[in-house]
DNA sequence: CTGAAAGCGCTAACAG
DNA sequence: CTGTTAGCGCTTTCAG
């Protein structure tokens, strides 16, 4: 493996040089430079970022914490959106991505701060976690540049994109209203996660628009998994058969409740309207097709790589990003008979 | 940032000696290992795993080449399917993954070998590359350890991991004859891939046992595309409306044959039998489920992941691995009538 | 059992 | 414009 020593040798110059010109630096004659390049090329050379990395304190290197690559959460789409957008913007920007190893089956001996250490990582991305993970805190109190997917955290070194998640409750509730449903009932997730929280507001808030009282008996958690949602929206039609629409926290519980109530013998949207969230690859090719609020998942990750690597080039500090979400009328929403 | 030379000085010992207990050698005296340990924690030391690869040679990180991260091909949940085998693996060895922007929207001015040669990475597992790829020989002509997915080469130190495409196409052709088609179609990926060239054979080979003449008016080429298969299928099914069975290379493919049919009148499966190839999630969510032939993506990942960390070991120098297939019979494929 | 010293490949003052 | 020198943090002979 040829190295900037094979190729000032070999071209009779120091390596100073060769690195200099090889970097673009300005201060080297014309000439040398053309010489060197042609050696470089010649010897087949590559840098090696790993020593370059070791000195100059910097790996152009971003890492990747996901807890979405288990062999069961393939279903959703959600996470490698995420990543394609995140990987777009660090291609353009000539980063590297480096994935953890966060979801191993072994247990997991060293936290996410010190895997983002050991490699030197220049920040990270963090996405899919929930909040009642220990080592979320131990990330954001790190000094390493941080951002966070859904978390809304904001420090030093630390920023967040994440959608408006109340607002687009809000709207998906609303939608329901004006289809005439006044008994409507929430699947959501669990209370681990800041998304469940701020759906659950927006609920609450379309409804308090429309003058109906909250009735803590018509939400349900469903761990945002579709088995878990097929139960609880079970349980809660049969609790209250009065329910004629469901806003469910995301669109593979929103499936779940689908299922759930076809086997309750109750038609959708007919029978019983359901609104999910997210837009998932599934949402559209269910039967019916899924009305939900669509969140624009490849842009999230791109914004949260645009915003961790602004904060590395201490460029614009801005800590916070928040997109709007759009309601995608489909099939599975009716008006109230 | 604590390093071993702090560590040595706080201990009152050498920094060979800090390596040496660090990395549990044995010659060392059990109380200097304790100090030393005490000392590094009370220090919160992190390894700087650059400087450690740069000395060693060996980076414990697997490239990854896949093209299926761009905004658009997220359909196919095929690849992050097999992003998680190869996860699973390489987290067990204690290997971490870095994801190569192959796919940026800027031209890419660097080769995968460059890429991976620059980033020191220990080996590399390949897919979604297409067999004309200018890139994917030099890859496989460089000293880089290398797994294929899907493409089958091998050599020195390159291997591939695939399923068995030919005997996969075969009985789902096999299913169609059983159900009594007769005038059996076939809508394929396209001609730089592997799997569509075995497919192609799996299909003709049924075909030949069932002692039916190959038509190669029947095959057409959908470039496992959604949209494409469903133009195809049009045109495929205009010029022979005898077909009654279409077998699809893919999943993707078969859903948009599925529309191609409802487009043409055709209902699937009382008039027209369509089966894909994959099971990706969405075969069983559409309507009719998809009958399909099942590949295990996430075990594709994982021997891949596996077989390249064997040949970087220099243990067992297996170089080939063919997974077999399930027939999943559901919905989309019904006796002719 | 421990330490001194060399060196992995590269960059960055600093001095010409 | 170019070279000398030092050093990034670590491992590894080689001597004790």
């Amino acid at each position: 493996m040829t190295t900037i020593k094979d190729i000032a040798k070999a071209a009779g110059v120091s390596v100073t040089t060769v690195s200099r010109a090889l970097n673009g630096y300005s201060d080297v004659k014309e000439l040398t430079r053309q010489k060197i390049a042609a050696v470089a090329k010649e010897l087949n050379y590559s840098p090696n970022t790993l020593a370059r990395s070791l000195v100059m304190n910097k790996s152009q290197t971003i890492g990747l914490l996901v807890s979405g690559f288990t062999k069961e959460s393939v279903k959703d789409n959600f996470t490698v959106e995420v990543l394609a957008g995140v990987n777009e913007c660090a291609s353009e920007m000539n980063y590297d991505l480096v994935l953890f190893n966060t979801n191993s089956s072994m247990q997991r001996e060293k936290t996410y701060t010190q895997l983002c250490k050991e490699r030197r990582v220049d920040g990270v991305i963090i996405q899919g976690i929930r909040t009642d993970d220990p080592y979320l805190k131990e990330v954001v109190d790190s000094d390493i540049p941080c951002v966070l997917i859904d978390i809304p955290v904001a420090s030093e070194n630390v920023g967040y994109v994440t959608t408006d998640n109340e607002l687009g409750a809000d709207k998906a509730v609303q939608h329901l209203l004006e289809l005439g449903h006044r008994n409507i009932g929430m699947i959501n997730g669990h209370e681990y996660a800041f998304v469940s929280q701020k759906r659950l507001k927006g609920y609450k808030r379309a409804l308090e628009k429309a003058g109906i009282s909250f009735n803590p008996g018509y939400v349900a958690d469903g761990s945002f998994k579709e088995d878990e949602a097929n139960e609880a929206t079970k349980d809660l039609l049969s609790r209250h058969p009065e329910i004629t629409a469901i806003f469910c926290a995301s669109d593979l519980m929103a499936i779940g409740s689908m299922k759930a109530a076809h086997a309750l013998g109750r038609q959708v949207p007919s029978d019983l309207s359901i609104i999910g969230y997210d837009d998932i690859l599934l949402a559209s090719y269910v039967t019916p097709a899924l009305t939900t609020v669509a969140q624009n998942k490849f842009q999230l990750g791109f914004e949260a790589a645009q915003m961790l690597l602004n904060l590395l080039s201490k460029g614009d500090q801005l800590k916070q990003v928040i997109l709007q979400t759009e309601l995608k009328k489909r099939g599975s929403t009716a008006p109230n008979k």
